[in-house]
DNA sequence: ATTCTTGCAAACGGTTTGCACATAC
DNA sequence: GTATGTGCAAACCGTTTGCAAGAAT
């Protein structure tokens, strides 16, 4: 279970601390998708020196290495559309840039099984990838 | 244009200030999903005196109102998944709860047409709506 | 022994708040 | 004239950073 992580860290000569895999396992066990406070505040029962700053770098580390994924950006800040009306997004993973995308086909997806008593009001698709500017720098800079 | 926002407030006896008027149009005209500073700093040639404490009032009374929306929440809290595999989230709008949601068809949406030179490299369908618990709790207080 | 991580406290940046003054009605 | 909004500065909260002490290799 936490093999993986460990071989992984091992192979990429990346130390191997308590914290680290502690707040691994945590989350790993965790379903609801929790913030760094949420899981320093679980953890802190455990492990009463863990420190928040240390959660907060190891979470980092490990999204840096693709062990976990991101729900929302940290420190994103809010932005904000006048356009009020059904449409989605293509988000440029580079920028951050935010283009409207308009569909009929997304508009109307069936709705899936759901978690147990969700009542589903709307959805919207989020496409993630490069804005036609970032695409060319990377590309430039791809030797 | 700006009639319908007028009208609206009016008849809801909101008053009709310079700024909000000002900051509706600036968003309105924007197709790049600004952020409060980005709004403030453009429209501080022109309202120089405008503060960014207005320009966030603003915008909140406007997403209560219904005339905006939001890209990204303000002050949102980082969240972290120890699940990196292709799946899809279900969030409640009142407690910001996130949960899993796995299925097939989701996965391999037809890429529809893009903006211009846009390379999209995956993708990912947000439902919105009210979790079981809160679904429950807001029919109780709806008499 | 060396290199990398931890924990602390201070700094940071975006957002909110409290309050005196100004404006819409 | 009253109610509400505005602008300012301070507070706030989540996240990051600098650094001395500690742990992993």
């Amino acid at each position: 279970m936490i093999i993986d992580i460990e071989k992984s860290l091992r192979r990429r000569g990346i130390p191997l601390t308590h914290q680290r895999l502690a707040i691994y396992a945590r989350l790993k066990r965790s379903k609801e998708h929790p913030s760094a406070e949420t899981l320093h505040r679980a953890l802190k029962r455990r492990y009463p020196s863990l420190s928040l700053a240390t959660v907060y770098k190891t979470l980092q580390t490990l999204h840096g290495l693709g062990f976990i994924s991101l729900v929302n950006q940290p420190h994103a800040q809010a932005r904000y559309d006048a356009l009020t009306k059904r449409h989605h997004h293509a988000i440029c993973e580079a920028c951050g840039a935010i283009e409207d995308l308009f569909n009929k086909r997304l508009d109307r997806l069936p709705t899936p099984p759901v978690p147990r008593g969700f009542k589903i009001t709307g959805h919207s698709v989020h496409f993630r990838g490069l804005c036609a500017r970032c695409a060319r720098r990377t590309r430039r800079s791809k030797p």
